[in-house]
DNA sequence: TATTGTTATACTCTATAACTATA
DNA sequence: TATAGTTATAGAGTATAACAATA
């Protein structure tokens, strides 16, 4: 038998949802960044992306990124790269500073939630993170097809 | 043995984080709210709700929740009561109009994680809302810890 | 014509500091 | 003095619409 969760399920993947915003608020202004700033950090940490992932990636407008990106260049954190194949297109990739700050940051949201999990047991861990693959999985996949269906009307 | 996660633990939280980010996102924008506005009113739908509790639960400045509250008033959503007994406090409730929108807020967000979430087994729903309890739980002794730290500094 | 990204504009959101009123 | 909340200010974040450059 399955013991009742304190939470209702929704409530508790808002809380969540909270917390994880919670942490890049907080690990962003130990360097000085915004949330937002830190969470564009943390993407490109991983290498280079276009401005269309990126905006996909973050769920933002083409020119809310624009700003984003704008601010970030301002302060040195990162910098557009023109696409030498189309020349409409540009990566943005961090720079020196961005990328120390950048892996600082990452490393910090990972450890600081890491270490809120700390009393989870592994497999409880794997557990999780394999329902919540499944929960974007769901979602990807509805958006996909939200997307078809507008597109056929 | 325990199937291994496609995503590593903290990259699913994140990605979750945003994913419930987007849906309050979306269902406010279907009733003309922003994400905040919609997140307060659901916290509302409640019952009324006192400006420091608020402030806690949204993880906002006082100052930041005064101009939420302000700008939710203009618009209708919601009202200023104040406290009989402290005259220096105050409660935020919903007025009609505002009740009526964040019951269907509320819905439309709990709905729509209900769905995204419909592929997973009842048993492994109350599994992740426990073991998100246990890590909110984590937090909130930590943020208890620190504040209690910084007192005796 | 369609796509990629920027600019112009108008809000909303947010924090810090200073303030008022009440306790 | 301490606390609950507001106001003033400044900057960041966001979306919509119109635009430029390239495909």
């Amino acid at each position: 038998m399955t013991k009742e969760p304190v939470l209702p399920f929704t409530d508790a993947l808002v809380r969540l949802a909270h917390l994880v915003q919670q942490v890049f608020g907080e690990v962003g202004r130990e360097h000085d960044l915004t949330p937002q700033q830190a969470q564009l950090l943390c993407l490109l940490v991983g290498g280079p992306v276009g401005m269309g992932d990126l905006s996909r990636a973050l769920h933002l407008e083409k020119s809310s990124l624009s700003g984003l990106v704008d601010r970030a260049e301002k302060r040195g954190l990162v910098a557009r790269v023109r696409d030498s194949r189309d020349r409409r297109a540009c990566h943005i990739e961090l720079t020196a500073d961005g990328t120390r700050i950048g892996v600082l940051a990452h490393q910090g949201v990972a450890g600081r939630l890491e270490s809120l999990a700390g009393e989870l047991p592994q497999d409880q861990r794997d557990l999780l993170a394999t329902a919540i693959g499944g929960i974007l999985a769901a979602h990807t996949a509805h958006t996909a097809h939200t997307a078809h269906t507008a597109q056929n009307s």
